[in-house]
DNA sequence: GGATGTGAAGTAGTTCACAGCC
DNA sequence: GGCTGTGAACTACTTCACATCC
């Protein structure tokens, strides 16, 4: 409302992840019909200081109120600001095996101005069944216009979709396959990969911050809260 | 062969992060019959720059040669013990809708140590059925002994299946719920969620790192390689 | 009183630059 | 010559401590 069109520059990179993470939890309270919360009920359910929720929330310019903590629709709307969701993006899903469809499908996923304009497959078996209320394409297709691809096909195939959306002029890639790929500058690429992730979370239950440490942690940037009481 | 079983210490968590990503690039190299590679060239693949991987592996012990850079199997090996991948790791899944199966019958999620024992389920059309030569067994089942516990379930159902796990003594848990859970102290919780993974992606086309931007990057570490030619 | 927002201090991670070894 | 491994410099992030405002 005092700032109209004022995005928050040069958010850094740790609390750009921990951001949607604040915005869940605003969320569950809003569902619950909470509309207060102050830096350290975010810490707790975060699994970070609050002082460090203070500074993320800090960079969005002034939202909290002193004495009073954050209110939590204005904290939901705001966050979802600096992370630019009041942009629209289209974006297609490559590959409708398992975790294809376990994408478009969940409620989840596809948020927050990510819509989903396009399905497609390989597999003459998929290719024309209706997913998620669209039909699913073959990939011998061309490519609709879209801003995010999500790759979702066996690590082999990666690479070569990789190269038919960068040609397609799609700027960012979501890419599940357990696959490095090479894209040219200008497109983003964004990996997710189960294994590491697993991988992380063992590395933790033997060394380190793990074996009946307190607070657990990484990269998204939680885990581990509730202290006892 | 000159260290027996010297576990090198206290790897930082940005550190952690990128080891199973080298791993992954040398295993593909090993694939393709390369056995030798130096640190330009995981960092390029890696998106990340040399002296950071160098730095990496040269906290996993002396592993590189000088003037030729690292033996991808050694190379591999050690990344592999560094992990913790020489312990064995029993996983159990609780849902099998498209994303628990989309898990189990990915070849790349369960390497490494980590071999599953159990899978559960609430849905009656599921359970007794056989998926990834395990038979389902029903929720209300006791918890067979685990180390990992996977939670493939809808959100709202997160919470219990964690207590549950929690109660059997499972020591980790990795949640794919979209859903912050609580634990006592002492079970690590490590959380992944596409669609924070599609935000974060989705700010760096907007902000930041993204437009035409060099390298993207993230938690994960990686992104954007090949930078020209 | 109570919780935010922030300068200042501290800590962790990255990058530079080069010595050391193959 | 080439590339690793690492002290030293730098940068980024977190935490402390408290002034500020409701």
């Amino acid at each position: 409302m005092a700032t109209p069109r004022l995005r928050a520059r040069k958010l850094s990179e740790p609390t750009i992840a921990r951001l949607p993470v604040y915005q869940r939890i605003a969320e569950g309270w809003l569902a619950r019909g909470q509309n207060r919360i102050d830096s350290r009920q975010i810490a707790e359910l975060a699994g970070v200081t609050a002082t460090t929720v203070r500074r993320d929330l800090a960079g969005l310019g002034t939202l909290g109120t002193r004495g009073a903590g954050y209110d939590v629709g204005v904290l939901n709307d705001r966050i979802g600001e600096a992370l630019g969701h009041d942009r629209k993006y289209d974006v297609i899903v490559v590959g409708l095996g398992n975790l294809g469809r376990a994408l478009v499908n969940s409620t989840n996923f596809l948020i927050r101005g990510a819509q989903l304009v396009a399905l497609y497959d390989v597999d003459p078996g998929v290719v024309g069944t209706e997913i998620a209320g669209h039909v699913v394409r073959p990939w011998s297709d061309p490519i609709v216009p879209a801003t995010v691809g999500v790759i979702c096909v066996p690590p082999e195939a990666a690479q070569e979709v990789a190269d038919k959306l960068v040609k397609a002029k799609v700027r960012g890639l979501l890419n599940f396959a357990p696959q490095v790929i090479t894209t040219p500058l200008g497109t983003a690429v964004h990996y997710v990969d189960f294994s590491i992730e697993l991988q992380i979370l063992m590395y933790h239950l033997n060394n380190g911050t793990g074996p009946l440490g307190g607070g657990l942690l990484h990269s998204l940037g939680l885990a581990n809260p509730l202290r006892g009481s």
